[in-house]
DNA sequence: CGTTGTAGTTAGTATATACTAAGCCCGTGC
DNA sequence: GCACGGGCTTAGTATATACTAACTACAACG
């Protein structure tokens, strides 16, 4: 009565249990819904599935997402509220965690250990992600210097990550001519990315605001690389903090 | 009419080509199958593909194997000869060195870059292997310095390996007080590479035999780490070539 | 209060992957 | 030459994952 999940063959090993990669890009996709305060329904599960760039786009459609959904339920892995919102169990949010953590771990190794370009490096931890053992975790980590972010500054889970003593604003609220460090950029937008990249707006790394005008809709920059626009939506989604340095 | 697999929504673009992890394993036995010298079967193959550590040890009956394999006929990859042989077509082989490469160069990659113990390597490289994309394998292709071999002495298809100038012969063959180089050590028996990493006898390192006693089934040989014995059935496995030092 | 639309659901189906049990085929030994 | 055994094959079935199409239920709006 087998098949490819693994899941029935397995006792309750926390962290060492494996489930599908299907099964496991849903933890993950929970977690981050919920890391970034979004209703995690169905629908906005499906959607977020689809941004997943692994899976080559499928598995997709709200029938699907509810199906697995329920078989998940019936695992113990999440559960599905009367108000139609789907809740990871404790049991599924610490596999979740565990995605998670091997997802950003992986970011960074692709980026730190193998050279890779940072816009790829979302796409490939994705693949990586399912095939990283707990051994190998541990290697991984050890060998990047227990890191406590992933390149696209978002917190490693268990790995001590502190928010910042600066407090964090969205960059569309910065104000013009104040100095600050980026903190987080948004991770699956490649193009944008590649865009980020050029312009060195990269966490850890100094920005001014030189122009913020609203009624165009703009944001004007000053990096270490020069100067660059960039529209109030993309700014939205990145963070930075007063640069205490 | 699509699911896990991806083959179906692919052209025939070669090298970028992913199939299911499945296939993929299957390609990648079949390869190493032929570079035994062994009679592809589906029985062998069924065999082989029992020892894949990553699998959690699934889809190894004969009836599951032959219609993966009629799968993967129909999909151009392999042949079922008359004679119950399961031949590679050109694709297949194309893509099996694919498999096989990338498993390689993970080896390389946990062990050396990683530093994750020897006898760990097979089994991780064999879940890594099908999450490596085809620009990521570069990456690590050039961090690695281009290896020519897996940790294990085997070669890496397409790397520009060239065989050893030295004859080879497997250890029971070899004569006692004769300096050799170790060429390849089985990578599948956890406990025995245990063993081996233990008493040095590694690709590229020094070994003597000590006393070769045939009506014992006992090889006893000296390396830089000391003595050891091996059994027969163990030595014909290990390759060596006249160390040229 | 009905209309309409969006989100969720159910029903029906397809495919890859797996199994067990039973059958067939062929070589080998008597 | 015929029975036997091992290996391959067929038949039948199960599960996870996916889809489309049709249906429902609730909210918002007139």
């Amino acid at each position: 009565m087998n098949e490819s999940g693994r899941k029935t063959t397995q006792g309750s090993h926390s962290s060492t249990e494996r489930l599908s990669q299907v099964a496991e890009n849903y933890l993950l996709s929970l977690y981050v819904l919920g890391e970034e305060g979004l209703r995690a329904t169905a629908g906005h599960l499906a959607e977020y599935i689809r941004t997943i760039p692994a899976g080559e786009g499928l598995g997709t459609t709200l029938p699907s997402v509810l199906g697995m959904l329920r078989r998940m339920a019936r695992e113990g892995l999440v559960e599905l509220t009367s108000n139609k919102e789907v809740k990871l169990t404790p049991r599924g949010l610490e596999l979740a965690e565990g995605m998670v953590r091997r997802h950003r771990l992986a970011e960074r190794m692709v980026v730190d250990l193998l050279g890779l370009e940072l816009h790829r490096a979302h796409e490939e931890a994705h693949r990586l992600e399912h095939a990283i053992s707990a051994d190998l975790e541990v290697k991984i980590r050890e060998t990047l210097g227990n890191p406590t972010t992933c390149p696209f500054g978002r917190p490693i889970p268990g790995s001590g990550y502190k928010p910042p003593a600066a407090r964090r604003l969205s960059l569309d609220a910065a104000k013009p001519g104040v100095a600050y460090a980026v903190d987080r950029v948004p991770e699956e937008d490649t193009e944008l990315l590649r865009f980020l990249v050029e312009l060195c707006v990269l966490p850890d790394r100094s920005i001014t605001v030189v122009d913020a005008s609203q009624y165009r809709g703009v944001i004007t920059v000053r990096t270490e690389q020069g100067e660059g626009a960039l529209g109030y939506a993309v700014a939205s989604r990145i963070w930075v903090r007063l640069d205490s340095k």
